[in-house]
DNA sequence: TATTTTTATATCGTACACGATTTAATTGTG
DNA sequence: CACAATTAAATCGTGTACGATATAAAAATA
């Protein structure tokens, strides 16, 4: 045994930050396989799910709900765009403002979709009432961050 | 009330692995004023923080605690050179292997850097005993999501 | 020993992610 | 109405992050 490593090595994973840090790669590399098969990354996948949830938003409506900024969803709403699955159009009432609606390809899209979530969820490990409860975990931390992060600037 | 709207919300955030991705970016978003100070982004800092527990290692010996390939680490460890935190030499034992040792600089920072992590568990918001159960709970996840995304590779 | 295989980094191309700035359109105010 | 202030996207520069590939050194094997 090598104790001297293996104390180092929890004492990296001793920081919450780390872990979420990890498991946020986790997920994407195991999201990878999956999503090449439909032609989305990951962060495309996010915002096709947004886009199923509620058709023709505005980009920045799409960064409210992803906790994103212009800068990088206009680059990836353009590759979304260049693979047909969605079209970006000014809206006419007020030409500042981008609508982004899906196309047929884009709405068909979300059959094949369908059966990641359980998928995902199987491969995590956990029962649904452990997912329900670090889901609302999470999302309590996040909003305590975002108020933190808001104070600090 | 806009219940549709709240809905498509609350749909989103359904989703455990948004729920980490958001944070991850709160995380950051958190950091990056504090880290601004001390010259180093938030995965820089987290190599630091591995080299203040082990000092002298090899890039895939950092690869593996942070679960990251040579691709990202190799131009990463670069900056850190380049700002004088840390050195790279081939091991003269076997020159296929970096190792990255502290500069006086580099151990230096670690005192300016110790009162991050209280700040930063102050600002989750969360008490110690919740924070350690959700750390332990994203640990686990994170070794079946590897064990997982291997599997489908 | 010569050759193949493996291992450790590095390099390249693609795709986020954000802050700072820019551009264009709308709103607010005198 | 005119002009300032605000707002919505887009652009630019820097820094991750990874897969595929390249390179060089070491290990394995013929």
């Amino acid at each position: 045994m090598d104790d001297a490593l293996n104390d180092d090595f929890l004492q990296l994973e001793r920081f919450l930050c780390f872990s979420v840090y990890s498991v946020s790669h986790a997920f994407n590399r195991l999201y990878k396989p999956l999503l090449d098969k439909l032609g989305l990354t990951y962060p495309q996948y996010l915002v096709m799910v947004a886009l199923w949830q509620e058709d023709d938003q505005s980009v920045s409506s799409i960064g409210e709900k992803m906790y994103l900024e212009s800068s990088t969803l206009t680059p990836l709403l353009k590759r979304l765009e260049a693979h047909g699955f969605v079209t970006r159009k000014r809206d006419p009432k007020d030409e500042r403002s981008v609508r982004v609606s899906l196309t047929a390809d884009g709405k068909a899209l979300r059959q094949k979709a369908e059966a990641i979530p359980t998928c995902i969820l199987d491969a995590t490990g956990l029962d649904i009432e452990t997912a329900k409860r670090l889901n609302s975990d999470l999302r309590t931390m996040r909003d305590q961050l975002e108020a933190g992060a808001k104070k600090l600037t």
